[in-house]
DNA sequence: ATAACATATCGATGTAAATAGATATGAGGT
DNA sequence: ACCTCATATCTATTTACATCGATATGTTAT
């Protein structure tokens, strides 16, 4: 079982990575195939092949097979997605804003 | 030296502990200093003393110190930069995209 | 000065994640 | 049927990270 928090931290990790990251922005450009990700990073096969599964899982990566190939592209509703999660999670919640900046000891309850 | 990819991938990285977003929303309501914020997660002091030095690393967190304490608070301008920087990522750069939805191997120049 | 408290840092340990090599699967071409 | 190529999966290894206990630093009260 897994709540929220280990839930949405799992859509920011598909982000944490330099090698993902730049298989997201190869794929900024349209629809990729694997062996073409393949030629403009310093990984195997391999690693590739684990990474895009990742990226895929998150739902912010499609793909589809044709023939040989498969090919990756951006997911549209899986980008919409993370940007809303992280819009959400950053957002100040305005009712509860503290005007002074910060709480006191007293307000928090302690001595 | 660090490159653009792995200086990007650690802002998300911040988010990626689910221990860290619980921090996040516990912040949205306001300015809490770190006993407060120990009080409601399962971890001890040095471990939260960890993710709050990683929350303000990544400029998601603001700190101030009055005297014992130390109270966190979300800065602004850094989750405006979380969340232009993953905009920026998963944007479909619009003159590149593939109406088809796909390449061809030809246009791969693969076979 | 010393005691009590809040937070930070250090050192060790367990766990998860990235990577690579080897092998498997599956599609085309000959 | 066999060979080649593209990708996925399996296994092992290394590296990164979360966690904790112990200790250090700095603050307030007595």
């Amino acid at each position: 079982m897994e709540n929220i928090y280990e839930k949405n931290a799992k859509v920011f990790k598909a982000f944490c990575d330099p090698n993902r990251l730049m298989i997201i922005e190869m794929l900024q450009s349209g629809e990729k195939c694997a062996c073409k990700i393949l030629e403009d990073l310093n990984i195997v096969q391999s690693t590739l092949s684990h990474h895009m599964k990742i990226l895929c899982e998150s739902g912010l990566v499609g793909s589809h097979h044709a023939g040989k190939w498969t090919h990756y592209s951006l997911n549209k509703e899986g980008c919409e997605k993370a940007k809303n999660l992280l819009t959400e999670i950053t957002t100040l919640n305005k009712k509860c804003e503290n005007k002074k900046g910060w709480v006191t000891p007293d307000e928090n309850g302690n001595a």
